[in-house]
Order: C-alpha cells, then structure tokens, then sequence
DNA sequence: AACCCGGGGCA
DNA sequence: TGCCCAGGGTT
C-alpha cells in the first residue's frame, strides 16, 4: 500500500532519484544524500533546498567540500541555525575524504561526525540499499498514530523503533523510508493530516479513534528563560567591527558582533563595550533561541582611531561586505541601516 | 537520561 | 507574538 503510493507520490527533491530510476537499480551519490540529510536536520526542506543547491554547486564532491576554507563553510550556512552541524559536516567530509569514500553500513556511518541513528539509517537505506530503517519525526508521528500510542515522547522512541525496524523490506528500503517520510510531510501533518488521502488508513488506530492530530504525545515542555544583553556595533567610516566566536559553545564558530555576556538579570548599560566610546542607543532585538529567549540592547559608536590599531580586536568589514551572520546578529545589524544602507545578509 | 544547540512557519 | 517542530553531541 505505502510502496504503490510512494511511486505515484513521491517528492521530486533535488538531492533524489526519481523511483523508476531507483527501481532500475540507479543509486544517488551519497555525498548528495549525506548533504540533504545534514541539513535536514531540524530544518524543513523548503529552508533547506536553496542552500543544498549552493553548497552542491560550489562544493560538487566530498573532496571540495573536504579542502573547503573553515569560514567559508560557516558563512555559506548562516541562516541554517544549529552551527555545530556545520562544523561536524567539514569534519565529517575530512575523514570520509581521507577514508575514500563513505562507509556503506550503519555501523560505520554513525561513527563519523554529525551522523546519528537517524543519519546513519538514512543513508544506508537510500544511498546504499541496505535494509535499515530511517526514524525522524514524520515516521515517529505516521507510527504513533497507526498504533495509537500513548506512551509520550521521547519515552515511546525505543519502542517505535523496534516495530519500525522489523518492517523494513529486504528489496525497498530506500523506498520505504522515503515513502513514510513523503507520507509525514505530505499527508500525515502535524495538526490537520489529510486522513482520506492516506494509503495506510484501514490501518490507522488513532484515525479509527476519530482523533489522529492528537498524537503523537508529548511530555510536558519546561518553561523558557529570559535572558539580556548588549550588543556593540563599532563603526569606522562604513565599516563594521565583527569577531569570530568560539568555536565551542552557542553560535560556535560563527562570526558576531561584540557584546556583553547574555544573563537572566539585566547587565548595566554598556557593560562588555570593546572599547570605551560615546555609545548611543540603537534600539532592542529580540530573538528566541532553543533553551531560552533574549532581548539584546544594540548600542552603536564611530571610532575615532585606526581600522589597524592594536586597540581593537576583530575584524573590520565593509558594510557591502557583511555576510555571514547568524540572525541574532543579522538582526542588531539591521538596525545601523536605519542610517546607513546594508543590504544583504 | 538530561541537557545543549536556531530558525522558520503558522495560528 | 507565542507555539510548534525535531537529530546529534555532550555529560
């Protein structure tokens, strides 16, 4: 049922083959399998697919990608958000660079970086043929409802898990996980799932129950803390000054502006300011993270010295320049352009 | 097992 | 504007 409707639905992704040409033994590159998935990775693929088709035209192969400039990799996936994937994906394409290629089974796919059970089992299943399973959140939510599951998330995972690996075929598992996943993003949606158009309804439990959108359930969320700080945007005559962050830790890697340390209690005014100056006050960005939510103060100054003095440390960019940006940053930014214009991201 | 990581879509 | 979504790494 799931297969046959699969070949008559399935999405046309740029990263894909078509299922005539799978079912005529044609395999995709993994390197392009690989790609797609890390950047599915909490992200949709509306989101995604602009910046697949970037880094797939820039960085063609593994081995492109593998020589790639550190910074250039960050900045090409700014917007993407959680940057530790972008930091795994060139350590990732380092080793499989210096293995020759990608491992072709489970096993070996989750011991690289960046690749998890997920990962791994999507792409022994799609790239490889393996019969493995590809568990994300559409295949957890088409499996809570067919079997009605009250047990909530993330408890019920191991559990599904089993069920849904023991149903993997032997010939198709590449069109198996595609057609469940095409089935979660197409049909079985989180709030209104399209149930008369679904292939597997004379099987869905919650659906015979009357109230499929109810599932899957899910433990309780913990409150977001507030958090607050400053933001400095030193500018010396149409140029910004921008560091780049830690490599560890939140925006890891990423370039930023200067800034206090974001705390649950207000900091006094300027607190954290490279360099004392006569700051004016900018206005507010809001912006909500994973864990917590921040308000960040954005204050702004014209130094009065040398873009290569010693007094200062980071880099200065030309406005037109400035690219690169996580959108917490993106958006303090934006607010110099109120005086003066910068365009692109 | 619990917690750390963004950002976009939608009501 | 607030809520929802959701893999991997780290500890």
């Amino acid at each position: 049922m799931l297969y046959a409707w699969y070949l008559a639905n399935a999405r046309d992704l740029p990263w894909r083959i078509g299922p005539a040409d799978r079912a005529r033994g044609a395999r995709p590159d993994p390197y392009a399998v690989w790609l797609s998935e890390i950047m599915l990775q909490q992200t949709t693929v509306m989101h995604a697919a602009p910046y697949y088709l970037k880094f797939i035209q820039r960085w063609p192969s593994v081995s492109d990608l593998a020589e790639a400039d550190d910074a250039d990799v960050m900045a090409a996936w700014a917007g993407l958000g959680y940057y530790a994937r972008a930091r795994n994906l060139l350590k990732c394409a380092r080793q499989v660079s210096d293995l020759g290629g990608f491992p072709d089974t489970v096993k070996g796919l989750k011991a690289l970086p960046g690749i998890g059970p997920y990962t791994a089992g999507a792409l022994a299943a799609l790239a490889f043929n393996r019969s493995e399973a590809a568990i994300d959140g559409n295949v957890e939510r088409v499996f809570a409802r067919l079997l009605a599951e009250t047990t909530p998330f993330p408890k019920a995972k191991s559990k599904l898990s089993i069920i849904v690996s023991s149903l993997v075929p032997e010939k198709t598992p590449a069109e198996f996980a595609e057609g469940l996943m095409d089935l979660g993003a197409m049909i079985c949606t989180p709030k209104q799932p399209n149930c008369p158009a679904c292939p597997l309804i004379s099987l869905c439990q919650a659906y015979r129950q009357g109230d499929p959108q109810t599932y899957p359930v899910k433990a309780p969320k913990t409150p977001k803390p507030e958090r607050s700080g400053h933001a400095f945007l030193l500018t010396h005559q149409g140029h910004l000054l921008l560091e780049r962050r830690a490599q560890t830790g939140l925006l890891g890697g990423m370039l930023g502006v200067p800034g206090s340390t974001w705390t649950e209690q207000a900091s006094a005014d300027c607190e954290g300011a490279p360099i004392g100056a006569d700051w004016t006050y900018r206005g507010d960005v809001r912006h909500v993270f994973t864990h917590f939510s921040l308000v960040l103060k954005v204050w702004q100054a014209e130094w009065s010295g040398q873009r290569g003095s010693a007094n200062v440390h980071g880099e200065w960019v030309a406005y037109e320049d400035i690219s690169g940006l996580p959108t917490v940053f993106f958006k303090a930014v934006k607010l110099l352009s109120q005086t003066s214009p910068i365009s692109e991201r």
